[in-house]
RNA sequence: GGCGGCGUGGCCAAGUGGUCUAAGGCGACGGAUUGCAAAUCCGUUAUCGUGGGUUCGAAUCCCACCGCCGCCUCCA
C-alpha cells in the first residue's frame, strides 16, 4: 500500500516518497492573528493534523509546523483601532486559535513559530538574496526581482505578461524593476512598529516569513507544504522564488492545497455559496461555532469532504452530517453498554475474531470487517480521500448492526457473538482514530457512577411490568420522561430493553 | 484580459476510460419489528450541466456552449 498525493506543482497524483527516509516535514500557513479566527482557518489544520496522524500510522516520523503571523498592516491597524499593542492583540487572538485547535483534537502541531521571533533570520535571508542581486532597494523598500528566478510562476502557472490587464494591481511603486516584484522588507517611520536592519528601520514582507521559518524548522528542502488554494498566488509562488533562489535547492516536494470554505446563504429562493469574507459579513467566529456543535462533529464534517474541494458551510449541512455521525456513535456506545468493555481505547484483534468465529455467519462477518479495514486504508492512500474512507465506516456500521440483528433473530443466547461484534466496534474506533475521529463517546460516558446502571435496571424492570399489565400510559410516561433526560430506550424484539444516553 | 476550480439523485458527497444504470450520508416513501413509538434491518428513490466528437466502450478523454465560484490587492 502506497500513499499517492496530488501535487499542485505538477498537477498530478504522485507517489509519496519522503525527502529523508522515514521522516516527513509538513508546513502549513497559519493565521494572521488580528481578528478572531473562523472555521476557514481550521480546515487546513484539521486536514493536515489528520494527514500527520495517518503518516504516523504508516510509520513516519513527522514534524508539523504552523506559523503565526503576528506582524503586518492588518495587525497594526486593528491594534491601533482597539488602542492596544500588536503584542496584546496577537496574544489574545492566538489564544483563541490554540483553544479551538485543542477542542478540534488538533494536537499534532510541533511548532508554532511567530514571525516576530524570526526577524534576524529574515534579514539574513534577504542579505543572501541581495548577494545574488535577486533583492534590490527601491524607495527604501527591499524587493525581490522575479526575473532572477527562472521558474517563477511554476506553481500558479502564471506568466507575468498576462497579469497586467484587468489586474487590480495599480501602478504604484514605479521604482520596481518588474511589476511582479514583491516586497521583502518595508521601511517604516521612527514611531511605527519596526526593526533595525541594514536597509533602515522596517518590517518584513509577508512572504519572507514562511520561507524563513519553514526552512529553519524543516530544512531547505522539505516534504509537504499546505495551505488554502487562495494562497497559491502570490504567496506560495513567492515563497518558492525566495527560498529556491536563496538555498539553490528545491524548496518543497509536495504542495497540497485545500479547497476554501464557502458559506451557503439563501437569497430569495436561490441558494448561493460564496467565500467567507469580512466584507460579506458572513463569518462566524470559531468560538461561537464550537458552542453550537460538538467539536468532534465539526472535525467529522470537514473530513467528510475531500480536502481539495470547497466546503459549503451551513447549519443544514452540519446537522445532516451530525445525524450520520450519531449513527456511528450510537452503535459504539451500544456495544460498550452490551459488553461493558471500553471499545474507544483498545485496539481491534482480527485474530481473536477469527478464533472466536465458528459459524458461517461469524466467519463472513469477520471477513467483512477485515475487508472494510482494507478499503478504508486504500481510500486514504488515494490522495487522502477521507470522504471515501468515512463511507466505508458507515458500511461497517451497517454490517455490525445487521450482524447483531441476525444473531438476535436466531435467538442466540450465548454471548460469544458479542465478543466478535465488539472487535468490530474496536475496528471502527481504531480506523476513525487514524484521522482523529471517534476518540471518545460524544456524550459523557453513561452511568460513569455505579448507581445509574442499577437505577436504570430498576426503571426498565418497572416499565416492563407496566407493559405486561398493558398499562401503556404508564410505560409511555416513563419512556417520555427518560427521553427528556436524553436517555433513549430500545425495546428489542426478544423482550429485552437497552438504554442509551443520546447527545 | 490572464490563471484556476466546480456543475453527479430532493439535499450533501465519493467516483475521473470497462467491475458505474454510479459508494456513502441526510431526507422521503414502502415493508419487517413494536401495544404504539424509538432504534435497527430490508426495499424503492440518478444514465452523471447542455450539445457535439474520440473510442469496441465515457460521469470519466477532446471541442463548443451555458451556469456557478475563486485568484491576479490582504486572506486558511
Amino acid at each position: 500500500m502506497a500513499l499517492r498525493i496530488y501535487n499542485t506543482l505538477t498537477r498530478e497524483k504522485e507517489l509519496f516518497e519522503s525527502v529523508n527516509p522515514g521522516k516527513v516535514g509538513i508546513y502549513l500557513c497559519g493565521p494572521t492573528v488580528y481578528k478572531p479566527c473562523h472555521i476557514g482557518h481550521f480546515i487546513g489544520p484539521v486536514i493536515f493534523d489528520a494527514l500527520k496522524k495517518y503518516l504516523i500510522y504508516k510509520g513516519y516520523n513527522v514534524t508539523f509546523v504552523v506559523n503565526i503571523t503576528d506582524v503586518d498592516d492588518k495587525m497594526i491597524n486593528e491594534a491601533q483601532k482597539r488602542g492596544i499593542t500588536t503584542e496584546q492583540l496577537a496574544r489574545e487572538i492566538s489564544a483563541g486559535y490554540y483553544e479551538a485547535l485543542e477542542k478540534l483534537n488538533i494536537d499534532s502541531i510541533d511548532h508554532f513559530p511567530h514571525a516576530t521571533s524570526y526577524i534576524p533570520h529574515m534579514i539574513q535571508l534577504i542579505h543572501k538574496l541581495g548577494d545574488q542581486d535577486a533583492a534590490y532597494i527601491a524607495d527604501g523598500d527591499v524587493y525581490f526581482d522575479v526575473t532572477k528566478c527562472d521558474n517563477y510562476g511554476c506553481l500558479s502557472n502564471r506568466k507575468q505578461e498576462d497579469q497586467l490587464e484587468g489586474s487590480r494591481q495599480l501602478a504604484g511603486s514605479s521604482q520596481k524593476r518588474n511589476n511582479a516584484d514583491f516586497a521583502l522588507w518595508k521601511s517604516v517611520g521612527p514611531d511605527e512598529i519596526g526593526w533595525e536592519s541594514p536597509w533602515g528601520r522596517g518590517r518584513p514582507g509577508w512572504h519572507i516569513e514562511c520561507s524563513v521559518m519553514s526552512m529553519d524548522l524543516l530544512g531547505e528542502t522539505f516534504d509537504i507544504h499546505g495551505g488554502g488554494m487562495d494562497l497559491i498566488f502570490p504567496h506560495h509562488e513567492n515563497e518558492i522564488a525566495q527560498s529556491q533562489t536563496a538555498s539553490g535547492k528545491p524548496y518543497v516536494k509536495y504542495w497540497m492545497h485545500n479547497g476554501l470554505t464557502r458559506v451557503r446563504t439563501k437569497s430569495g429562493s436561490e441558494w448561493k455559496a460564496e467565500k467567507m469574507s469580512k466584507s460579506l459579513g458572513n463569518i462566524k467566529p470559531i468560538a461561537e461555532l464550537l458552542e453550537e456543535y460538538p467539536p468532534a462533529i465539526l472535525r467529522f464534517f470537514v473530513l467528510s469532504t475531500h480536502y481539495r474541494r470547497p466546503i459549503d458551510f451551513s447549519d443544514e449541512a452540519i446537522t445532516a452530517v451530525q445525524k450520520g455521525a450519531n449513527n456511528i456513535y450510537r452503535l459504539l456506545d451500544r456495544l460498550e453498554a452490551l459488553t461493558g468493555d471500553d471499545i474507544y481505547h483498545t485496539k481491534p484483534n482480527i485474530a481473536a475474531m477469527e478464533n472466536q468465529a465458528q459459524s458461517e455467519p461469524d466467519k463472513k462477518f469477520t471477513e467483512d470487517v477485515a475487508q472494510a479495514q482494507l478499503r478504508y486504508l486504500e481510500a486514504l492512500d488515494d490522495d487522502f480521500n477521507t470522504a471515501a474512507a468515512i463511507a466505508t465506516l458507515f458500511e461497517l456500521v451497517n454490517t455490525v448492526n445487521r450482524y447483531l440483528d441476525d444473531q438476535r433473530a436466531q435467538g442466540q443466547t450465548n454471548k460469544e457473538f458479542l465478543t466478535i461484534a465488539q472487535e468490530a466496534g474496536r475496528m471502527i474506533t481504531h480506523l476513525g482514530q487514524i484521522l482523529g475521529l471517534f476518540t471518545h463517546p460524544l456524550t459523557k460516558a453513561a452511568g460513569t457512577d455505579s448507581l445509574t446502571p442499577q437505577l436504570m435496571e430498576l426503571i426498565i424492570k418497572l416499565r416492563k411490568q407496566a407493559r405486561t399489565d398493558k398499562n401503556f400510559q404508564l410505560s409511555d410516561t416513563i419512556r417520555d420522561a427518560l427521553k427528556n433526560l436524553n436517555i433513549t430506550l430500545r425495546d428489542n424484539p426478544d423482550g429485552t430493553t437497552e438504554w442509551q444516553l443520546e447527545s
